[in-house]
DNA sequence: AATAGTCGCAACCGCCGCAGC
DNA sequence: TGCTGCGGCGGTTGCGACTAT
């Protein structure tokens, strides 16, 4: 879904530091009155439409590169910096928009664990997502969350608690999505052949392979993120497809994660929550945090709700 | 309905590294 | 070798939209 873009009017379009940009952009601390007449003219803040089809048109025409004589060529009061980012953070035609899927939170929250706040690195495997999306997503909830939790987002504490609570659960909720696209898919498929069938059509071939491709859609889609990831959501999948077998929960697709190399520690806290949860609610301890420890119990057991401390299922809702 | 507080995100800031001269 | 220009990156800011009171 494509958010128009809102108007702003910036108050620091002036301010002191937008010189400094200036000596920045150009390097010519004392450059030639021209150069500073021309940048005492450059346009900042919130790109017009206008603008945008200037550096479109421009770029679909030469290409992009090259942004500061790209600016000037094309005739736009910005520095190269502003077209440049313009440009791939909101026009470029294969920005994706929109909310995060889960599978598109999974592999940040991995990434992120490999390579920490390597954002460029991480848009690299989200295709169609910018660094500064995911920055702001990061910043945004992941780090509300953190703050949620009274820890910090760099902590090992709240990594292990998005290892522990956060990724089963996004896993879950990808599987959930997947398992009902299908399913939805499947409905669709069934209802069209019904219909044929109700109408004294001879369609249910047809109707079955529009299905068919309808489903080979989706197995696309599921290679898509799977080239990215090394084969990440074919892991997914066949985690979600038994954690949709049975009823969306529980712990066999962790289980299922841990046996393709997803995972372990995911699998391995499903066991630890069930044998705790069988020595009746002595789990706490086989986490390094000790403290760690007391909340995944409390969140298997939906018991926390005190000390500031939200329930799982709170956290989750907010996503 | 009005106001205050919070959130989401586009855009800017400042630094760094690289290439060309 | 040092300087300049530029692109790229991560961090930060500020404002409109949204929500709570």
């Amino acid at each position: 879904m494509a958010e128009p873009q809102r108007s702003r009017s910036r108050s620091r379009a002036c301010s002191p530091g937008a010189l400094a940009e200036l000596d920045d952009d150009h390097g010519q601390p004392g450059g030639a009155a021209q150069d500073q007449e021309e940048q005492l003219e450059l346009r900042r803040g919130p790109w017009t439409v206008d603008e945008d089809l200037t550096l479109v048109n421009y770029i679909a025409d030469h290409g992009d590169g090259r942004w500061n004589s790209l600016a000037r060529a094309a005739g736009l009061k910005r520095t190269g910096k502003s077209c440049r980012l313009r440009w791939l953070n909101y026009l470029r035609p294969d920005v994706k928009r929109g909310n995060f899927t889960a599978d598109e939170q999974l592999l940040i929250l991995d990434l992120h664990t490999r390579w920490g706040n390597r954002w460029s690195k991480i848009a690299q495997h989200l295709p169609g997502r910018t660094d500064n999306e995911i920055k702001n997503y990061w910043r945004t909830r992941v780090q509300k969350h953190a703050k949620q939790l009274n820890c910090d987002a760099n902590s090992k504490r709240f990594k292990d608690a998005m290892r522990y609570l956060w990724t089963p659960h996004l896993a879950a909720d990808a599987a959930d999505d997947h398992h009902r696209r299908s399913l939805l898919l499947l409905h669709q498929a069934q209802h069209h052949q019904q219909h044929a069938a109700d109408v004294g059509l001879s369609a249910a071939g047809t109707m079955g392979t529009s299905s068919s491709e309808s489903f080979a859609t989706t197995a696309e889609s599921y290679d898509d993120v799977a080239g990215l990831g090394g084969g990440y959501a074919i892991n997914l999948h066949a985690a979600g497809e038994m954690a949709a077998v049975v009823g969306g929960g529980g712990g066999c697709w962790a289980h299922e994660a841990n046996h393709q190399g997803l995972w372990p520690a995911a699998a391995a806290a499903v066991d630890q929550s069930a044998a705790g949860q069988t020595a009746g609610g002595g789990g706490g301890g086989q986490f390094q945090d000790p403290e760690l420890s007391g909340w995944v119990q409390g969140f298997s057991e939906g018991m926390i709700t005190e000390n500031n401390f939200w329930a799982l299922e709170d956290i989750w809702k907010i996503q």
